[in-house]
DNA sequence: CCCGGCCATTGAACTAGTTCAAGAAATTAC
DNA sequence: GTAATTTCTTGAACTAGTTCAATGGCCGGG
C-alpha cells in the first residue's frame, strides 16, 4: 500500500525509517468510486490526496457555467486545493474522480502533526510545491504563446495516458479552447 | 535596511531573534540600476531576490521573438527562477529591472546554510511558494476564462502601481494579448 | 535644444478560435 | 438488448483578437 508513496518521498529527501513509519501511520487510506466529488466549490478542502491508483480532475466553473480544467492527476501525484486547505477558506474549485481511485490522505491535523514531529517533511513539501510552480509557469507561458494545435501535441506527449482516461471536452477545457475546436484540430492532424 | 524583510518573514512564521540575525547576515545587499538584466535565458539563476525598493519584470521570449511577461515584482516581493535556482539548470527566462532597485539576495549556498541552521525557514519558504501556486492557478484560470477587457480591469485593481512603472506593451504581454489590442481596449473603456 | 529611438494609437484586412445547431457514434443504465 | 445520455464531429456564421503599416507623441542622451 505504501510502497509507491514511500518511493515518492525519498526522491525529495532522505528519511529515517521511523519518519517513514510516522508518515505512513498518519495517512488515511480511502477507496473512492469513479465520478465522486472529493471537493465542491464553496466547501473547505480538508485533504491532500496522494493517488495510488486512479485518475482525478480538478476544475473551475466560470460565470457562464463553463468548466476550466486545472489539473489531471494520476498515479503518483497529489491533488488538493492548497489555498483552501491551508487557510481554511472555501474553495473555488471542484475535484472529481474520473476512475475508481485508491487514495492516501492527509488532513490539516495529520499534516501539521507530521511536520511537527518530523520537520524534515517541510522540505519535501516545499520542493513538491516548487515543482508545481515551475509546471504552472510553463503552462501559463504555453497557454499564452502557442496555437491550439501545438498545445494539443504537447499535451499528448506530456500526458500520454489521459486521452484514454478523460473525455475530449475535458482535455479541451484543460488546453483552453472549445471542444468543437479540438475536434477540428484532431481531424486536421489526422489528415497529415 | 532589513525592517521590511523582517516584517515580511514574521508574517509567515515566528522567528527567534538569532534566527532573524542569521537570516539578515546571510543576505547580500545590492543596488542595481534600471534596465539591468539580473538573469538572461540560458544562464543559471543564482539568486532569490527580495525587493526592498524598485520594480522588476521577468519574462519569456517565444520562438517568434515575442515577449511573454511572467511577473511584475515590486517592493516586498521575491523574484527568481525557482527551477533554475534549485536544480542548477539553465533558465528559459529573462529577469530585468524596470527601475533602480535595492535588493536583498540569497544564493544557493546561503539559502542552504540558512535552512540547515534555522530549519524553521523551510516552513516560511514553503508557505511563500504555496501562495505563489494559488496566484498562478488563479491567473491561469483568468487567462483562459475571461476577455481582454476583464483581464485589464482586474489587472488595474490588483496591480495599481504597475501602469505608472511599466510600459503598456509589457502589460499587454503579461495579460496575454497584443499591445495594439490593449490600446483599443483602453480607448473603448475611456469612452464609457 | 534637437535628434533618434522607443511607445502608444488608429484603421483596415485578416485569422484563429467560438458559437450554435444538427446528426452520428459511443457509453451507460436498466 | 434497448433506451437514454453523453460524447464527438461537421459545417456555417460569427467575433475577439492579430497583424501590418502609418502617424504622432514623448522621453532620454548628447
Amino acid at each position: 500500500m505504501f510502497s509507491h508513496i514511500n518511493n515518492y518521498i525519498t526522491r525529495y529527501a532522505a528519511f529515517a525509517p521511523d519518519e517513514v513509519n510516522l508518515f505512513n501511520s498518519l495517512l488515511e487510506q480511502r477507496h473512492v468510486p469513479k465520478k465522486t466529488f472529493l471537493l465542491k466549490e464553496g466547501e473547505v478542502c480538508r485533504f491532500e490526496a496522494y493517488i495510488n491508483k486512479g485518475c482525478i480532475r480538478s476544475y473551475y466553473v466560470d460565470e457562464h457555467g463553463a468548466e476550466i480544467t486545472l489539473q489531471f492527476a494520476i498515479e503518483n501525484w497529489w491533488v488538493s486545493d492548497i489555498a483552501s486547505f491551508h487557510e481554511g477558506k472555501p474553495s473555488r474549485m471542484f475535484i472529481e474522480t474520473l476512475e475508481d481511485c485508491e487514495l492516501l490522505l492527509l488532513n490539516p491535523d495529520t499534516k501539521e502533526q507530521l511536520l511537527q514531529e518530523a520537520p524534515r517533511f517541510e522540505r519535501m513539501f516545499r520542493l513538491m510545491v516548487q515543482r508545481n510552480v515551475s509546471r504552472l509557469q510553463e503552462r501559463l507561458f504555453q497557454t499564452i504563446a502557442t496555437t491550439a494545435e501545438q498545445k494539443y501535441l504537447d499535451f499528448l506527449e506530456r500526458y500520454p495516458t489521459i486521452p484514454q482516461r478523460a473525455p475530449q471536452h475535458q482535455i479541451a477545457s484543460f488546453l483552453g479552447f472549445s471542444p468543437e475546436f479540438l475536434s477540428k484540430v484532431r481531424t486536421r492532424l489526422a489528415k497529415k
